[in-house]
DNA sequence: TTGACACCTTAACAAAGTTCAGGCACCCTG
DNA sequence: CAGGGTGCCTGAACTTTGTTAAGGTGTCAA
């Protein structure tokens, strides 16, 4: 790796080690190996590890409210918010512990926190108020936040405690009873139509919101 | 401190030490001073400091099943759920980051996940189905710990950056534009209010649900 | 008395984040 | 062309972390 370092090279060779190796071999040391770099040469461009950390943060929510950019002004409420949802799924889902890591972490970028101007905007000409406008974003971005972090945690115990997380492991874990906890187990199969059944129920709360 | 140890004192310890002082300044070594003996001392009765912190997380989740249990099963579920959505935050909000750390960890009590099961059969009585009853606890529990995640990182944030989240500092922070976000930003004071509707706003959701 | 077991201490290690002094290379000024 | 200043990086070191190894001290049973 040639040697010019700057911040936004940092970030990325950041999100990469994030995702080859997990967050626990996101380290200094490593990190400045990834970018043929001692690593106390990473502090000229970070103050420390903390800012990486939002700064990559901010980069992935950046990713984010490009992808929102290109949702058509005209397409609706719900189909917008439902593709916001999904959106901000599928980045978390693009690192390792993505949704523990860059939820409700501080931005460094006013732009980002911007972006939801627009969307306020939108939100108030399809009749919603101020209040409930900010709420719908907070509500779908709260729930998407905790599905995805159970999901992520999910994903991981796989890799380290197989027996926990398979049907028969965990069941067997459980003991005897619980029979309605092991039948719903065993329909848990699909993550993803399982998120589009909970984001509709989220979006369905805010509809009735609309119609009073 | 006594120095009789044991698995709960260590946990309880833990606890205290979490809220006194922050994640991180729970320290293996600052956790057994606390306890008035060497840090080695606590690896008789814990296997690494990963199966304290599930430990911990085991204990606030009891709390959670306890509470729950005292809930009158003739409540109808939309109290009971909106109940439950009460309680874990306040469990949560009860320790720093309380959110972040417990949420998604590997609980090490079967019977805390098998308090599930009564759950479950009381919403089939109510009319969901399987999966909408297992669908109702999740939808809850995933925008609980979105919310109180935002919540707690913002608090935290209040005493590292008061002029990011204070009221001027922020708008200053923001810069030009954004002014439905900076009217938003004032109204959102009351953090339980809100919390309040948001939960409506889901049960609201599943409530159409049930309707179908 | 002797041994085994439970529980704790002292000492030490490796790896982590971070700091500091210095060194190379470039550029601007005289 | 000379020389000093600045930007970026290295080498060595310090502190704090989780964790382990080896060895004590007490208690209780045979």
């Amino acid at each position: 790796m040639a040697k010019g370092i700057n911040k936004e090279r940092i970030v990325a060779a950041a999100l990469e080690l994030l995702n080859d190796k997990g967050m626990d071999a996101l380290t200094v040391r490593a990190l400045a190996a990834r970018l043929d770099v001692q690593a106390p040469a990473l502090y000229w461009h970070v103050r420390n590890k903390q800012e990486l950390l939002d700064e990559m943060s901010t980069f992935v929510m950046r990713r984010v409210t490009d992808a929102l950019s290109r949702i058509p002004p005209d397409a609706g409420w719900r189909a917008s918010l439902a593709e916001y949802g999904r959106i901000l799924r599928a980045e978390y889902l693009c690192h390792r512990d993505g949704a523990r890591i860059f939820s409700g972490t501080r931005l460094s970028d006013p732009d980002v926190v911007k972006a939801k101007e627009a969307w306020l905007a939108r939100f108030m000409a399809a009749g919603f108020t101020l209040v409930d406008a900010d709420d719908a974003l907070d509500v779908v971005t709260a729930f998407v936040v905790g599905f995805v972090i159970e999901e992520q945690e999910r994903a991981q115990s796989d890799e380290t405690a197989p027996d926990r997380y398979s049907a028969v492991g965990r069941d067997a874990w459980l003991g005897e009873g619980a029979d309605l906890i092991k039948a719903v187990g065993r329909l848990r199969d699909d993550r993803h139509a399982r998120f589009g059944r909970h984001l509709d129920i989220v979006l369905d709360g805010l509809a009735a919101r609309l119609q009073r």
